[in-house]
RNA sequence: GCGGGUGUGGCGGAAUUGGUAGACGCGCUGGAUUUAGGUUCCAGUGGCCUUAGGCCGUGGGGGUUCAAGUCCCUUCACCCGCACCA
């Protein structure tokens, strides 16, 4: 018999699936559409294990969709700009669009190995004039509706390297190239007004069933919304107020100081002058803007001297600090501090000597004795030192103070989002050019919609440090639209997020020259209908689009609000990481075990040693390349081995071992098949009249595999098909036909067999089908039917218990009744064993389920 | 720090959602075939006890229940995200 061919085979099986454009679609009303999308690779030169996962699960969809027998979409397209491309120009001295392009080729040609259902017409790169000029017309829309607009915001600044850095370029404060350490800098940005989506953005997420819950909680902790007091406190000795906001405003009471962050515009004038605060504010400076770099960051604090009234509390005074905690991006920049009842306020009271009183009394504790040690107290309660809010509850009482605080004149309750204005400007080459244009008499001037695209300048150097488009020497002097003055273009990029805002848009008329896509087709193919990608995604990119798609719909582009309805959010690809006796990574391929299972390096056979099991990554260089495996075991192997063990959510521990078992079952299906159709009839179209017992059991196996894998397939269980498919093909194996009944029902296994695992391994399932016989491709077939009625079984065995205790199993007919399962489960002897002389105190019967027998 | 998640044999995981814990696979052990090895085939494989059989067992501790991997409380460990990486 012939071994398997699998290169042969599979590359066979790809060229037939080009030449017929088996996976290419157009617009048909006729049928129901399924766009199914997987999140688009960035071009770094390689596939990695994490793109192989996501485009197996992607195709898995599709391939089941189509046999369903839907229009399915499957697109494939490149997120080509991003800082990587800026970096490789750096070190290699290549220019970025020449180093996306061939990253592309090479990963296209790798893509395409895998044997995926992709319309690969549809193929699109951002960092193509003829993507980013449509997104440049987008944000000119979203300019005129007043959804996009300039600020100052916070950038970290190298001051060696004259550049902006990245928060990834930030190392322990210090800038990756130069070491230098960061220091903040306020630069005039573009920003997308986001939070004017706020609302609608969380209350839309109760509704999206389709989503994972946990994205959907991550997102609305993300845009948190609360609600609290805005309010001021007036400076003594001066006419200016410190406005604060607070979630707490029943615990005014307890308030003990009131802090500003580093960045407020008050901070400066507040200590400017004052000794010390120039070492303080660089030690600020110091910390990054990363949001966790703050927050992690040692608590200190700098006393202005200044201080404000309390604004409840006649003749009580308030010590203003600035404070490197507090967040100038969210609420008003500044806070009043309750020691007691908030964790880090006391913290920072502990350190600074601040008062801490308690003014939320716990239930079970007396006012009296109550005092706070280190712990603050956030839990409910009752309100006490507080004149009058003393004895309310905190719920009520933070009414209570908030309508004191409008009576007073001094604020307002208002509603907070923890979500801020999303800021696109990147001061970097390879983005999508801000299409403005600055102009000295008529100030920011949009570029005129019929000179679009604003196109990069090829002949850029990145020898100099700083952004190249700001240093070219002629691309940005253009004369002004308006005026006809001399002006200068915004050297501002986006940042590549607005890319992928809006690609599962492009793919639906990805050819388009006069606009991003028509709207008909739009709407034909849109929302996607199932959506996957990693769950490191779970805010940033999928709530950018969200937003997104409600701003296009705003200016007329679609007419949908939520662009997936189903997420699915896969987990990562996991491999050892490895150092060497220097402490440097070393990839797992030049790391071996020797004779005494120490691992060792396979050049010199020095000694290494192995760290956790972690995320695959370039920097810890514990990555597998998938080229490897696939040239090897071919792509079969590769996606079986990756949908089989781990459910797709979780993560996935990369081994060898395993990819050698998906090999193995390959071969031995094809071998398995090949001998057992030399007695199988040559179809299935002829129904026998009646089965053996052996037949009707092997069809209600077979009929069972069929309903369960495509349940599994809808509840993304990939792992629980694999198995279902592998079990049925041990039945097959082991199946001993003696009639022609029998031989048939081996036939029918098969071809089921091979459909079901068509999605998966579509390879092996088109070679096996031809060799059954077929002159269809699997392709175009569509998904076999169950015949329910071979589902049930009569009789159902169960457990019977003994006190909790599993003590034998019974075989009853289906639904039989109590007293009948009582009696049955009484006579077995484990049971009998087990219950003893004891007493029966009660039976307990779930029919179907189980006995249980209660003695004592 | 804040937010989210995960924990079951030597390993990845399954468990009809409160009802037979360990499906399926990897690994390992023994055997057969072939052999230079791999491949292939058969049998076994949670731990402990001397067996028919029994006891223990789902990160740890406590609870609810006839019954808990599943529900509740508590605790530990690890992983991911945090707005300029994509």
């Amino acid at each position: 018999m012939s071994r398997y061919n699998i290169k042969e085979a599979e590359n066979k099986w790809r060229k037939i699936w080009l030449e017929r454009k088996s996976f290419e679609v157009t617009e048909d009303t006729n049928k129901d559409k399924y766009y199914v999308l997987a999140m688009f690779p960035y071009p770094s030169g390689r596939i990695h294990m994490g793109h192989v996962r996501n485009y197996s699960l992607s195709d898995v969809v599709a391939r089941y969709r189509k046999a369903l027998g839907y229009n399915v979409l499957n697109p494939m397209g490149w997120d080509a700009l991003g800082l990587p491309a800026e970096n490789a120009a750096i070190e290699n001295n290549t220019h970025p669009a020449k180093w996306t392009y061939s990253n592309i080729e090479a990963m296209r040609d790798q893509l395409k190995s895998m044997g995926l259902a992709i319309d690969w017409s549809r193929d699109i790169a951002t960092c193509a004039p003829d993507y980013y000029k449509h997104e440049q017309k987008m944000f000119l829309d979203f300019y005129k509706k007043g959804l996009a607009y300039r600020k100052e915001s916070v950038v970290n600044w190298d001051p060696v390297e004259n550049t902006v850095l990245a928060n990834e370029q930030v190392v322990d404060g210090k800038g990756w190239r130069s070491g230098v350490p960061v220091e903040r800098r306020k630069l005039n940005q573009w920003f997308l007004k986001i939070t004017e989506y706020a609302d609608d953005l969380l209350a839309a997420l109760k509704t999206m069933d389709g989503w994972p819950e946990k994205v959907r909680i991550m997102q609305e902790n993300w845009i948190g919304k609360s609600f609290g007091a805005q309010f001021k406190f007036d400076l003594i000795g001066s006419d200016e107020q410190v406005e604060v906001f607070t979630t707490r405003p029943d615990t005014l009471f307890g308030a003990s100081f009131v802090a500003l962050s580093p960045d407020h515009p008050m901070a400066e004038q507040l200590a400017g002058d004052k000794e010390g605060f120039e070492t303080f504010q660089a030690k600020c400076r110091s910390v990054g803007t990363s949001e966790a770099a703050i927050e992690q960051a040692e608590k200190i604090g700098f006393d202005t001297g200044h201080k404000v009234k309390h604004p409840f509390i006649e003749g009580a005074e308030l010590p203003v600090y600035i404070a490197n905690f507090i967040l100038m991006d969210y609420g008003t920049g500044a806070i009043f501090g309750c020691p007691a009842h908030d964790q880090r306020d006391l913290d920072f009271a502990r350190k600074y000597g601040l008062d801490v009183i308690p003014v939320v009394i716990p239930e079970d504790e007396d006012p009296a004795t109550f005092t706070i040690e280190n712990e603050a107290y956030t839990g409910p309660g009752k309100l006490a030192n507080s004149d009058f809010l003393s004895g309310l509850a905190v719920d009520v009482a933070i009414q209570t103070a908030i309508k004191k605080i409008e009576e007073l004149g001094k604020g307002t309750g208002v509603t907070q989002f923890r979500l801020r204005d999303w800021g696109v400007s990147r001061q970097r080459y390879w983005g999508c050019p801000v299409p403005f244009i600055h102009c000295d008499s008529c100030g920011l001037v949009p570029v005129p919609e019929e000179d679009l695209p604003v196109q990069l300048p090829d002949d850029v150097s990145f020898d100099k440090p700083g952004n190249p488009l700001d240093h070219h020497p002629t691309w940005k002097h253009v004369k002004c639209p308006c005026c006809g003055k001399d002006a200068v273009r915004e050297t501002d990029t986006f940042d590549t997020f607005f890319e992928s805002s809006w690609y599962f848009a492009r793919y639906c008329d990805a050819h388009n020259e006069h606009e991003g896509f028509a709207k008909d087709k739009a709407a034909y193919w849109l929302p996607v209908d199932q959506y996957i990608g990693g769950v490191e995604h779970a805010v940033l990119h999928l709530l950018y689009s969200r937003f997104f798609t409600r701003a296009l719909s705003a200016c007329g582009y679609m007419d949908i609000d939520e662009p997936f309805t189903r997420l699915y959010t896969q987990g990562m690809v996991n491999h050892a990481t490895y150092k060497d006796e220097n402490g440097k990574w070393v990839f797992p391929k030049d790391v071996q075990k020797d004779e005494n299972g120490h691992w060792v390096l396979v050049d010199g056979g020095a000694s290494v040693t192995q760290g956790n099991v972690v995320k695959m990554s370039k920097s810890k260089k514990n990555v597998i390349d998938p080229q490897d495996p696939l040239d090897t075991y071919g792509a079969d192997a590769i996606r079986l081995f990756i949908l089989s063990d781990s459910p797709p959510d979780r993560d996935l521990e990369w081994s060898e071992a395993g990819l050698e078992g998906a090999w193995r079952f390959i071969n031995k299906l094809y071998r398995q098949l090949m001998t057992a159709k030399e007695h199988m009839p040559e179809s299935c179209d002829t129904t026998p009249e009646s089965f053996s017992d052996s037949a009707k059991k092997l069809r209600s196996t077979t009929h069972a595999t069929i309903a369960g894998v495509a349940n599994d397939i809808e509840s993304f269980q990939m792992n629980k098909a694999v198995a279902k498919i592998r079990e049925l093909s041990n039945h097959l194996g082991e199946f001993k036909a003696e009639e022609e009944s029998d031989y048939w029902a081996m036939r029918e296994g098969y071809e089921r067999l091979i459909c079901c695992m068509n999605p998966m391994i579509p390879h092996l399932a088109e070679e096996l089908w031809e060799i059954l016989g077929h002159d269809t491709i699997l392709a175009d077939t569509r998904w076999p039917e169950v015949d329910e009625s071979l589902l049930t079984s009569d009789t159902v065995t169960i457990a019977v218990q003994v006190n909790g205790k599993m003590r034998a199993t019974i075989t009853l007919p289906k639904d039989a009744d109590k007293e009948m399962a009582e009696k049955a489960a009484l006579s077995e002897s484990g049971v009998q064993r087990a219950v003893g002389d004891k007493e029966i105190r009660k039976v307990i019967v779930v029919p179907n389920r189980i006995v249980n027998i209660v003695v004592g």
